[in-house]
DNA sequence: ACATTTTGAATGTTATTACATTAATTACTG
DNA sequence: CAGTAATTAATGTAATAACATTCAAAATGT
């Protein structure tokens, strides 16, 4: 459905002010869709991608920063959220021995296992979600790097 | 700067696994710098968009149910948020005539000041925000209305 | 070496959100 | 028409997020 039906709005500002409200909306969508595939699981979205993020450093621990490095929305709060993943067992956390103000955050096996069995699920949601091809998405892709140029 | 970088990874899973990162990443660029402009106004983004909305039907009020049609993100709780802007003297609440479970939300003179003034500010942003030309803003647009096609 | 500044992470507090439940009114059905 | 279901909005609650502050450790300057 194109933004103008889903909004009830015809009429927008300018060009750019319905490219901003098309993608808040769109981002919304996939926040969606991907909240039904996390639900099962007791998954908070953020705390999914930090486990994300964590796999995506096998072997070597993260400190707290270079989590919230790799962050796609830089938030405050990844001590408590790392809490969390640490009471489900999801991961582990030690002191940094090179630097003691820094924490080594690690994913633990059955973190790498709750994942994958996630991976399955998000991949066909992924797949079905669009009829986009990959021509398409890749052209999407850029434009969102062009959006954030200035 | 290109995704890749934004996020220190080189590769995805696949094409539509990067675009769904690429579009949250620049959502988020988005809501940060939308929050500093509405930051000087003490205004949550939420509470922000539902003004705007209110503003969108002139002379009319709009139930609870109407607004939410209407938001990027359907919340539960617009009630509360509602309250906020009651409290802010930004709109009025009374009771519907037809349907008395409903109630009429009305944008007050204080409420479309106050958005006139966020206006200038979010304008000059929004313009300032992009190296895009309108032909992409309109693409860009448009792909992700197909994105979200299944 | 010592004082000052900066950094990394955790915590306290308040506001906001999510989720379930409730209360009131309207719509539907036999 | 009575009884049941559906709807509209509000509320109770627990979890999460935002924002500022704190504490310890490291870096820097004199």
């Amino acid at each position: 459905m194109k933004i103008e039906k889903e909004l009830r709005q015809t009429k927008f500002n300018n060009v750019y002010h319905k490219v901003a409200l098309n993608l808040m909306f769109t981002n919304n969508w996939l926040f969606e869709g991907q909240n039904k595939v996390l639900k099962p699981y007791s998954f908070t979205q953020p705390q999914y991608n930090v486990l994300r993020i964590l796999r995506g450093s096998p072997n070597q621990a993260l400190t707290v920063n270079a989590i919230i490095e790799r962050m796609l929305d830089r938030m405050s709060n990844v001590s408590r959220l790392v809490d969390k993943l640490l009471e489900k067992g999801y991961a582990t956390r030690s002191q940094s021995s090179d630097d003691r103000r820094s924490v080594d955050i690690l994913i633990s096996q059955k973190g790498l296992d709750i994942l994958d069995e996630i991976d399955e699920q998000q991949e066909i949601w992924e797949k079905s979600f669009t009829k986009m091809d990959e021509n398409d998405a890749k052209k999407l892709s850029d434009l969102l790097d062009k959006l954030r140029e200035r």
